[in-house]
DNA sequence: TCGATATTTCAACGATTATCGAATAATTGT
DNA sequence: ACAATTATTCGATAATCGTTGAAATATCGA
């Protein structure tokens, strides 16, 4: 269920960059009913063939799936790949040391650390 | 408590690269001993000059402190610096929509996501 | 089919990045 | 002071990235 380091990295790096994680939590926001690539060019102000290139960086890691509707692509999260990827980042943080991740549980607040099923 | 979006993109970065991953997750099992920069690249099998601006990238990032001990520089990770950036990850994921967070819940195992108290 | 809408692809560019070899600090022991 | 150890800084180079304008593709309605 885990990923493989190559994809972290790229997901990482997917959004490692202002206009991408724009539209990354844009797209949060959407929810699975996901957005137009035009809409979110407008709604971002960015030119829509400097937003596909972003989207498509986006979409091969693994974060956004695309889906053809009429003339519109309709862009959407894939919540089990970001949930994959912070599950990824907080075993890391675990690693051998679980009481590293009592920092977490305390001041994240909204992040417990419980069972260990993330191996 | 939260960063700026400057900072999390910067932090995303800063991971967002094999060899600093690497390092990141050797500083993570150091815990708060930390490593000196030589064992790092000798570790990681890094030249110490390109480790060095790795390093550097991180520690602007935030998620890495160095202290001179001697001769040595041990850099170690800022646990509350990635509690932060995971807890910005998280509180982005739930904008709006906490029923997308079940997701996280299930999925991760080691992740739930309860009170609110990111926003 | 034609024109309009929506998006992507392409080629080019400046800017940034990762890496390397060499030189430069900082610290310690003799 | 000198040499050895540890790490960083400095140029240079090749590769990658973000953006742009122009062209191409796909879909729809008249």
């Amino acid at each position: 269920m885990s990923f493989s380091e190559d994809q972290t990295v790229a997901q990482l790096g997917a959004l490692a960059q202002a206009t991408r994680l724009a539209v990354f939590k844009t797209l949060i926001r959407e929810g699975s009913k996901g957005m137009a690539a035009g809409l979110i060019a407008s709604t971002l102000s960015v030119a829509p063939n400097t937003l596909s290139s972003h989207l498509s960086v986006l979409q091969r890691s693994g974060l956004v799936r695309a889906e053809r509707q009429g003339r519109s692509v309709i862009y959407s999260v894939d919540m089990d790949a970001v949930s994959g990827l912070i599950d990824t980042l907080v075993h890391d943080c675990c690693a051998g040391h679980p009481e590293a991740c009592a920092v977490i549980d305390r001041s994240a607040g909204a992040v417990a650390v419980g069972s260990d099923s993330a191996a």
